[in-house]
DNA sequence: GCCTTCGCTTGACACTTGTCAAGAAAACTT
DNA sequence: AAGTTTTCTTGACAAGTGTCAAGCGAAGGC
């Protein structure tokens, strides 16, 4: 049994998100659907029955997977919106950041909009993915705020319009990019630099 | 063996019609991953061996029935785009039709999502998605184009760029669609009204 | 009226899946 | 050093998967 009232919490823990490290790598590779327990487990240095021990079924295993990796996403942008100077530098920079995580964790992105998709038709996931959403909402809406703020103008639409337009553009890119690669990046910054004096005036 | 080179050719692409819009309702209830061959083949008045009759394996099935659902769709604003007498009206008729077809036909739009994500990790899927993707831009482009001509207007943005972001609008809607239900559809319509205007200028 | 072809069902196959129990190994306690 | 608890492995289970071969009734040609 899992210690129940044991002191090492952390270790414990550490546990968890080692799996969970392995855990994303094979998720973000084959999806959640086609991504099993022993081939999770098979890409860390655990046996298969280990997930047990930690987890109680694998539903739980995903999205503490998950939400462990998008812990770190949230504040992707904290330092260009903090760092900018001029609406034009913060476009810059955004669209820079967007293509640069295309590039460095699309398997990572692959596998949100998976999730994402699957609580449509699993319940157990939604509670994760409408908070993940909303964390991501409010993400991008402090980069829309801020550039509304540099180019003296005041957003055009409310933060989940907003949200939804941007996250539109991004999982296209996604998807292109699976499919044709480094090109497309290019013209996901150019639509960003279309896109954004739009969402503020 | 299926009739090699019979006559009834259209019998025969019957059948297939029959099965594929069964299978719709099963993909579009359980989502692609959980939608098996004897589930599919159980709402259907057919047992579950005559699927490799007509078709070759799962993903035949899969490819050819969303292709014939999407067939269908891709003409859905047409007759938007065509009656609408100002641009007032279009985007009226538009949010309205886009809002009708969430609670018509909800699991189907979650189905093509679920493809289209899916086709991100399973190569054999990319042909059709990106084919029915494409056909889609084509048809968000007529409603964009036309509400430019009649706004006295040009499109802001390339036509990749407003689909991607009515696109990411759609989905957005379709996800809280699902959790939360029909008080969603008028947040919908009323998001593009404010965004069309953003469309052309 | 026989015989071939077509349309479909049935039942099996090989394999994979999540889960869990039994117990070995390691770590810790005393 | 012995005992106890934690950690992890192994092997099995039942259920479910896509696929396909064997066969059956009906249709249609001769």
């Amino acid at each position: 049994m899992p210690p129940v009232k044991s002191r090492p919490v952390d270790k414990y823990d550490r546990r968890r998100d080692e799996l969970a490290e392995s855990a994303l790598l094979t998720l973000g590779e084959m999806g959640y659907a086609r991504a099993s327990l022993r081939e999770i487990a098979g890409n860390s240095p655990f046996s298969h029955g280990v997930v047990h021990y930690y987890f109680q079924d694998k539903t739980e295993l995903v999205i503490y997977s998950v939400r462990y990796y998008k812990a770190r996403c949230v504040t992707r942008y904290d330092a260009v919106v903090r760092d900018s100077e001029s609406a034009v530098e913060l476009v810059e920079a955004f669209a820079d950041k967007l293509a640069q995580t295309i590039r460095d964790e699309a398997p990572m992105h692959r596998l949100w909009y998976d999730l994402r998709t699957q609580s449509m038709f699993e319940e157990p996931l939604r509670a994760a993915i409408t908070e993940i959403d909303a964390a991501l909402e409010a993400m991008i809406w402090r980069v829309v705020t801020r550039y509304a703020t540099l180019a003296g103008a005041t957003p055009s639409t409310p933060a989940p319009t907003a949200y939804a337009m941007l996250d539109g553009l991004f999982q296209q890119a996604l998807l292109a990019y699976t499919t044709a690669g480094e090109p497309v990046l290019d013209g996901l910054a150019a639509q960003v630099r279309i896109v954004m004096p739009l969402l503020a005036r």
